[in-house]
DNA sequence: ATCGTTCCCGATAGCGGTAACAGGAACGAT
DNA sequence: ATCGTTCCTGTTACCGCTATCGGGAACGAT
């Protein structure tokens, strides 16, 4: 195995300094074209890799983001990196990932600590906001140097947030609902401890309250975003909410779980019940019947929030102008099938 | 926003050189106890973070991990990248994410100068094996000087590979359905570029020749792993192959689309035809009726290579010897479910 | 008293780049 | 001939850490 060839190496092979071939790297207009020509032969030569970590080193930035996430193993998550992935490299950064073992950590320290000794130029904190663990973690920011972009997390005046109007997305499903002539419209949340349960819990009592319907606590069931607990959520209002004749549940995967369960019990949907889920899964349309569904673009949020954090990156490099924190709404869209149409042929 | 503390402001705090701080730093055994625990206060006091960047540098290496993946929106990918950071995590490793920007690149080049010039220990190749897209990367690999690990790929002898058995998975689907007293079998693979629909293939085929029966090739068709295309796919096959009482699609997003074309013509499953997914997504249980389908563990696969790749990057330090490339083979099982059950009673 | 150990610790030289400065060559202007 | 530019290049000093070597102090053995 050879040695690794340096800088010096090439250096020396095309008889210049290495001065001189670190400025053919960086594209400097001070060089002669003859020289630059040689130079870059004996690159090509020598196959020459410069090393992106002594380059870290000495320009005291590395060209990588930190990305924190959590819950990889759902789709929802993995969606959002895929974005992050996407615009990092158009943007030409490269990715140090981290996941949390679970959602609920209370010390961040180690993690951020972790990305910062790596030199990130920022961070990207894409972890769903449940209970408390997000309260360290807003201390901690506010002593670390470097910018940080924070995902679909409750609002907070300084500190850069990109998020999905989760609350937004419950109001129009509920909105769809009513306008199907429904009025008895039940709900399935998710885990009340997620900020984006609470939203879209939210958005279906605001929607209900701005009909004049009173949103009543035992027409609505807190489940864990598995299929099982929304099957169980369902027989639950089924039995305290009779007269029910339409249900906004806050995941497709949930929605999936009640729809088996209401198949089992012949009751037809949307006839008897109309359902709308959330997430707008791949798979939810060929749910039978087709799932009508909110879809949130989750890749987009990664990318928004990459585009972002590069913007405050350069805008720190530039002039020491600081950004002032902002919070960027993304908007959930209606994708409306077969499940909740009453009267098709109307 | 103070400056950044480096090893030698600790130094001059604690009144010693930054190489006892170094020493410290590394747990050394020869530092006087008084000295490093004055060390350790200083530490402590100026909230001394040392720099990873500069570490690798000088050490050689960078306690980072190369991670190379395509089409994270996908379920099955994401999960396996979950095993990877929860390995990675576990043993003490950073991870550098690359993802393609289509499972059809020909190019790798870049990718792989990418992460070496950034100094990481050895490589893990996560891209499905899709036409001739592992060629090049064949090559490459033993031009590099870092080791590497590729996963779920057909196997070549100067490479580590792991890989779960989707022949065997494809085998088992089949066999269950014969048991069922199943003999008229059909398939729907995921596209044949793909080494693992080839082999989920061979599998359904062999098993049905080993039972003495002919898989005749228009009994079964070609998808592209989508619920629509499954969908279109059984509806081919139902037209080419009516006796059809049984049928194994090669994954469950396909099936579900199947399921639903099934449901809309009113034949029963598992009655009229008994059905055997792959992948056991999370919903698929709650599929109507519940599928049955194959197992494979992703998480394992990613914790598995991280574990393999961490073993060679040892070994390639402790001493010189060199590992022979080998295979690690993970078996996929089956789930049974009611979709393929013919006599629930008997 | 002398020597060899052991235990600590510091000075120095890298790792592979970039930044900053200095200086030679070529050229036109005075 | 002298000066100021412009263009190009090399020297030196870092970036923040680790490896290596060497040496002083303390101690027991001879």
């Amino acid at each position: 195995m050879s040695k690794k060839v340096t800088i010096k190496d090439v250096a020396v092979a095309a008889g210049v300094s290495h001065q001189t071939v670190s400025r053919v790297m960086n594209d400097r207009p001070d060089v002669a074209k003859e020289t630059r020509r040689r130079v870059l032969q004996v690159i090509e030569e020598l196959d020459y890799l410069p090393s992106a970590i002594a380059r870290s080193l000495s320009r005291q930035h590395s060209q990588t983001l930190g990305v924190v996430t959590a819950g990889l193993k759902y789709i929802g998550p993995s969606r959002t990196l895929n974005g992050i992935t996407e615009q990092a490299e158009e943007l030409g950064y490269g990715l140090l990932l981290k996941e949390l073992p679970s959602f609920n950590t209370n010390d961040n320290k180690p993690i951020l600590n972790f990305l910062i000794s790596r030199q990130v130029d920022g961070i990207i904190w894409a972890v769903a906001e449940i209970g408390k663990n997000h309260e360290q973690l807003q201390q901690l920011h506010k002593e670390i140097s470097i910018p940080m972009v924070f995902l679909t997390m409750s609002t907070r005046e300084d500190m850069f947030i990109v998020a999905v109007d989760n609350y937004l997305g419950g109001w129009k499903a509920t909105e769809h609902l009513l306008e199907q002539g429904c009025r008895n419209i039940g709900h399935v949340s998710g885990p009340l401890s997620w900020w984006e349960s609470r939203q879209r819990k939210s958005g279906w009592h605001d929607a209900l309250l701005e009909a004049g319907i009173p949103a009543e606590e035992h027409h609505s069931e807190e489940g864990d975003w598995s299929s099982a607990s929304g099957q169980h959520a369902m027989a639950q209002i089924l039995k305290n909410f009779p007269q029910m004749d339409a249900i906004f549940i806050a995941n497709d995967q949930m929605a999936l779980g009640a729809l088996q369960l209401v198949c089992q019990n012949e009751i037809k949907v949307p006839d008897d019940i109309a359902v709308v889920g959330f997430d707008n899964l791949p798979e939810s349309q060929y749910f039978w019947p087709p799932l009508t569904t909110v879809r949130q673009n989750l890749r987009q949020l990664g990318s928004t929030a990459v585009s972002e954090l590069v913007r405050i990156i350069d805008a720190n490099r530039m002039d020491h102008e600081v950004l002032q924190p902002q919070v960027v709404t993304l908007c959930p869209e209606l994708v409306v099938r077969k499940s909740s149409i009453k009267n098709p042929s109307a």
